[in-house]
DNA sequence: CGTATATGTTCCGCGTTTAGACAAAATCCC
DNA sequence: GGGATTTTGTCTAAACGCGGAACATATACG
């Protein structure tokens, strides 16, 4: 039950009715393809008729294309089987983080066209910008066979202004109100489009294609990395809020009283569950503490914690057993907060999940208010799958298949 | 940019168009009125011809009326203003509470037509809803020419299913998994609503037609009374979550560590915030514990201990001040997590406003992650506004308004 | 009183869904 | 093999509703 806004609003034209059922029918393609006209007009619960000229309009577009012949079930001419039309279409997803900055190349399905690439980081954004568009144009030339680029979608860990296309802050980056859209789309004549990593990551999951999966119109995704970063989809769409900053479950506290956090605040989850919080309470160092390391912590990464942890290492086990009672009892806030139908973690504690998982789910029982909430499906996003990188193509990819602004 | 769900899709069919245009014109005339066919067509972007057609339907069911001429603005014939019709219809709002049931009737538009009844809250739910019938249809009778009644809503505190009619666990009440909505509808013959009270509050600020305050599509609504109730709003929709648990801010922990919530975890910010945490933190009591009082604690309310405050006790003020932190600190914890336009404050602490709001800002400010979020609107809604009674008429009144379901 | 201007109605054109008929293609059954 | 049956895909006419313009009505101005 949406209330219609006084103040802005979308007038039903002529085309509105056919524009709708476009992005509906595109949509089942997607999602069942391959399908035939028949088909796509049972889904819709319309005539093959109305289904045979929205699927003439897509073709016409190249959206879609028609394939072979499918095979008969019982009597009676053979169906045409459809397709999303991905080929000679391309996107480039980049990834920029801390310490290095990522590429991939993907249809408009986000098949993965080429291996992922990677380069140093370097943190003045100018120099940033002009090292990518370099590499970019290096790919295109490379990969010639893949076709035309749709668009470059670029995921920044840091808050984002998407319309102005400008990061405004990116702690670990030390970026501060950086124009990186416009300067990017103009060195390669391509669209480009930025946003925030958690967003992207879940973006990723919404507009999955993957078969064993069903993507969740209500999910929060969780990254633990260095920092924790959260995106939070709503009715099937990236909640954003006011200043595009919503999704900041990170910096809610756990305990008001407890470690001093990146952002200048204390207790937040954050500063219990990254992996710089997990690594300083297994070296019994304060989390703030910039003192030189020694040379085994300074290189020392989560992964080879949770390798040792493996290894019956007790101490490196209560450490990410710790991270996993605090993961949990931060899930659990998210699920008390949006009930959301799945929440899905990524990031490099996803390795441990096997030993951490019961502590988790114990953790997320111990605070939920109802049993529903402490039932809420958790998956786990391998580094594998680049949830970043999928979720960059897909701001590029996606907004061919939203649903238009009706009402 | 929203995904379209393919297992769950709203084709635009003939009449779609017509019905999108419908509900925008019904709502521009509601935030309008009085407002002409012309002007109506002006802030439509469409022809005179559509806007009168447009109204015709309107009128023909009487959800409008025609009302006097208005005066011509420059030369040219005088325009017919139009008007919601709320003449014979009203709705009947039910505000369950722990100790009190109060009850409001309200014409289509929310605006209060009787006073506000109030009887003991009975909490054998077959008896309390005998007597709920008994009374409300003793007000229809006793108001027989406000016409006829659309429907009850009823708000309950605690989680409710909304579509099941059930209240599935209102501890305050005592109630575990109570039919609630059948029973009432079959008793009074009306269609009845019913819904979880923060929720309502935060339908209330959005449904609003308060000509002086703007509602927000994107808010949250905090009710702070014996417990801590928060409703959240979306893009113009109430959030509500997979099952319908969403919202639940109240149970976010400030510290893990603190003291002991009424839900059985430790820390939560309504263990901070509510008015029995604020008492007990001015008794310098447990807030779990049971024991008997001596008479003055008993009996004392918050709005005794604001008095206080007003008057000079410092110990009072303390108290009040230490809530009021506290309550800005969560704040912070919902603008980081959803970065809403407004947050709307209920409840009996909002009368010592004026004491605390410095405090409450400041705490917001200080875990805020960015300026943007630290200046985040906060407005107070008083209780003689009766948040929770105007969303239970909202519940029956809004679906009329509703924007269609559509894409 | 005539002209100008604004409101509200009416009519027709056109795009889109809806319904149904028809041709093409494949299988089943005699 | 050939007709009946079934399924796919196209085509046509009707209904519905927006788009645009003409027209009647009503008011103000000079």
């Amino acid at each position: 039950m949406r209330k219609i806004n006084p103040h802005d609003f979308k007038v039903a034209r002529r085309g509105t009715s056919r524009e709708i059922n476009r992005q509906i029918a595109l949509n089942l393609i997607r999602a069942h393809q391959p399908i035939s006209r028949a088909d796509l007009a049972r889904l819709m619960n319309v005539r093959r008729g109305v289904a045979s000229l929205l699927v003439s309009e897509l073709l016409s577009e190249s959206l879609i294309f028609e394939g072979a012949l499918g095979e008969a079930v019982g009597r009676g001419r053979r169906p045409t089987f459809l397709y999303i039309d991905s080929r000679q279409r391309c996107v480039i997803g980049v990834d920029i983080r801390a310490s290095r900055t990522y590429l991939l190349v993907t249809d408009l399905m986000g098949k993965q066209l080429g291996v992922v690439s990677s380069f140093q980081t370097n943190k003045d954004s100018n120099v940033l910008t002009q090292e990518l568009s370099r590499r970019i144009k290096q790919i295109l030339i490379d990969y010639k066979e893949i076709g035309v680029c749709e668009g470059v979608g670029v995921v920044v860990p840091g808050m984002v202004d998407p319309a102005l296309g400008r990061v405004l802050h990116a702690p670990t980056l030390g970026w501060r109100d950086v124009s990186l859209r416009d300067p990017l789309a103009a060195a390669l004549g391509l669209p480009v489009h930025i946003e925030n990593s958690g967003k992207a990551c879940a973006l990723a999951q919404l507009w999955t294609t993957r078969s064993d999966v069903v993507a969740s119109a209500n999910s929060v995704f969780v990254s633990v990395s260095d920092g924790v970063g959260t995106g939070v989809v709503v009715n099937g769409e990236l909640l954003r809020g006011r200043h595009n900053t919503a999704g900041e479950f990170g910096h809610v506290p756990l305990s008001i009283d407890g470690p001093r956090c990146s952002c200048g605040a204390t207790g937040c989850w954050e500063a219990y569950v990254s992996n710089l919080a997990t690594l300083s309470r297994y070296f019994g160092r304060d989390l703030a503490d910039t003192r030189p390391r020694d040379a085994e912590s300074a290189t020392f990464t989560v992964e080879d914690l949770i390798a040792r942890a493996r290894a019956g290492d007790a101490k490196a086990l209560a450490a990410i057993n710790s991270t996993a009672r605090y993961l949990g009892l931060g899930l659990a806030s998210i699920i008390n907060s949006l009930d959301p139908a799945r929440i899905y973690i990524g990031g490099e504690i996803t390795t441990a999940w096997s030993l951490i998982e019961p502590i988790v789910r114990g953790a997320v029982r111990e605070r939920t208010l109802t049993e529903f909430g402490g039932t809420t499906e958790i998956h786990i996003v391998p580094a594998e799958e680049h949830p970043r990188l999928r979720g960059a193509v897909a701001l590029v990819a996606a907004p061919a298949f939203a649903a238009p602004m009706v009402a």
